[in-house]
RNA sequence: GGCAGGUUGUCCGAGCGGCCAAUGGAAGCGGACUGUAAAUCCGCCGGCGUACGCCUACGCAGGUUCGAAUCCUGCACCUGCCA
């Protein structure tokens, strides 16, 4: 597939765009100067980013320049969610994130050489401008009529909460930025996830008024599930990039988890495999779904691209072991104390109760539940499964006099060291 | 500033003096089945205690009452209409 357009089609990374048939010779041939933009909402980057960051990276190999915007300043107001306002961070708080964010997105561009990426921040030009500036010269190209037709903006003044002023200017901010990166790199596309529809437009509008010139916006498509449900959630939360925020061992963990009817798509989407790569994941997956081959893959090429390949050679060992039939009491110390690392520990000692133990682990949120748990037949130590409420654990739990294994439901471990 | 309506558990949303830790839905967790899937079925789902129980909770602070999420007063915030 020599076409880039194509090629990113075939990959489900092209939802929406503004003018395909100006674009997608542009995005074929040219260099064109392209960029995204990623809020500083968390101190990490979600799944949901993910999406952003691959394909600007197959941009990027395309040929493209990229700039990648932290938003310092539109992260201070908070773009309109149609449920509610948001609260706003304190603008200490938002720089903080804006470091974290901006180290977070180096591993997946080639910032160096002469195509390298470019990262700015919006706060740089929209911070020393007054706010009679903002309404005069930026303000006058926004029609409110047009405004108020947004769809996150729309359904907030539907709701009973209404929406504040400074969400409802936030199209106006995020506009700005695309007329800034047009005039300063002679930027021509962003690109977005769905849901930035709105916003995008807005900056390409702009643009046109205020320059004259037609620029371009593309959008991704919301991965979601089979039945329709947003991708990205574990456990009812999010899925982050960041190690401290999801374990590499849950990230990985998400990704084998997958469901047959979604994996070959995301495949697509989120690795870097040629289309017979990807059809053979497909034949293995027809032919053999239990050997869950394609979520494998999947994982394995994923969590190497956003945790490296040592931390997921790791994981992928934890997982073999844990998941295996293999018992914990037979493993080698060394062998244990590796595999247990990217789990989620807690300390206890000889003579604790599970309960304890599993609050310890934060695998059980009190010891009510603890107990309930244990009642539903949900809990195990070292693979034994623990039918006792009252079970305490003894010297021979702690393999190798240093850890036990604690096990809730299927597939939520943590290890018990010994304090 | 005036008038009217609203603020309930993770979210949506009932309750409108005792039977309310609070109906229902969603999300989440666990179990069964299977493949560390999906779908389905079953159980759990504020905290503490083995349990009869105790504590905390229905915007905040007071009050009425034997008894309040429910009534009254004040305050805060949100929304709509008017100015």
């Amino acid at each position: 597939m020599t076409s880039t357009w194509d090629s990113l089609q075939w990959r489900g990374l092209i939802a929406q765009s503004t003018d395909e048939e100006a674009l997608k010779p542009s995005v074929d041939g040219g260099r064109m100067t392209i960029y995204a933009g990623f809020d500083p909402t968390a101190a990490s980057l979600h799944f949901g980013n993910l999406v952003q960051l691959i394909l600007l990276r197959h941009l990027q190999q395309a040929g493209h320049r990229i700039i990648c915007l932290v938003g310092g300043s539109t992260g201070q107001i908070g773009d309109p969610r149609p449920s509610s306002e948001r609260i706003l961070k304190t603008k200490e708080q938002t720089a903080e994130y804006v470091d974290k964010i901006q180290q977070q997105v180096r591993p997946f561009l080639n910032f160096d050489g002469d195509n390298g990426a470019i990262m700015v921040n919006n706060l740089d030009w929209t911070a020393p401008m007054s706010a009679l500036d903002f309404l005069r010269d930026v303000g006058k190209f926004f029609r409110v009529n047009q405004m108020i037709r947004k769809d996150a903006v729309a359904a907030r003044l539907e709701s009973q909460e209404g929406i504040s002023y400074t969400e409802f200017s936030y199209q106006i901010l995020q506009g700005l930025d695309y007329l800034h990166l047009f005039r300063e790199y002679g930027c021509t596309l962003q690109t977005g996830g769905a849901d930035q529809w709105g916003n995008l437009t807005a900056g390409v509008d702009l643009v046109h008024r205020a320059e004259g010139s037609t620029v371009h916006a593309l959008t991704t498509p919301l991965i979601t599930d089979s039945s329709g449900r947003k991708f990205g959630k574990s456990e009812g939360n999010a899925v982050w990039l960041s190690p401290e925020m999801t374990s590499p061992y849950a990230f990985y963990q998400y990704w084998i988890n997958v469901e047959d009817a979604s994996v070959v798509h995301l495949l697509k989407v989120f690795t870097d495999m040629t289309p017979d790569e990807v059809a053979e994941m497909e034949q293995a997956t027809a032919e053999r779904p239990a050997a869950r081959a394609a979520q494998r893959e999947l994982a394995q090429r994923v969590t190497t691209l956003v945790h490296g390949a040592h931390a997921t050679e790791q994981v992928e060992a934890a997982s073999q072991v844990l998941f295996g039939k293999a018992d914990p009491a037979q493993l080698e110390e060394q062998t244990l104390v590796d595999v247990t690392g990217e789990l989620p520990a807690g300390e206890g000692q000889v003579g604790m109760s599970v309960v304890d133990a599993l609050v310890a682990t934060e695998l059980a949120a009190s010891k009510g539940a603890a107990r309930r748990l244990i009642a539903d037949g949900a809990v195990s130590v070292n693979n034994a499964k623990v039918t006792d409420a009252e079970q305490v654990l003894s010297e021979s739990d702690f393999l190798h006099s240093r850890l036990a294994l604690l096990k809730r439901g299927r597939k939520n471990m943590a290890t018990l060291n010994l304090a």
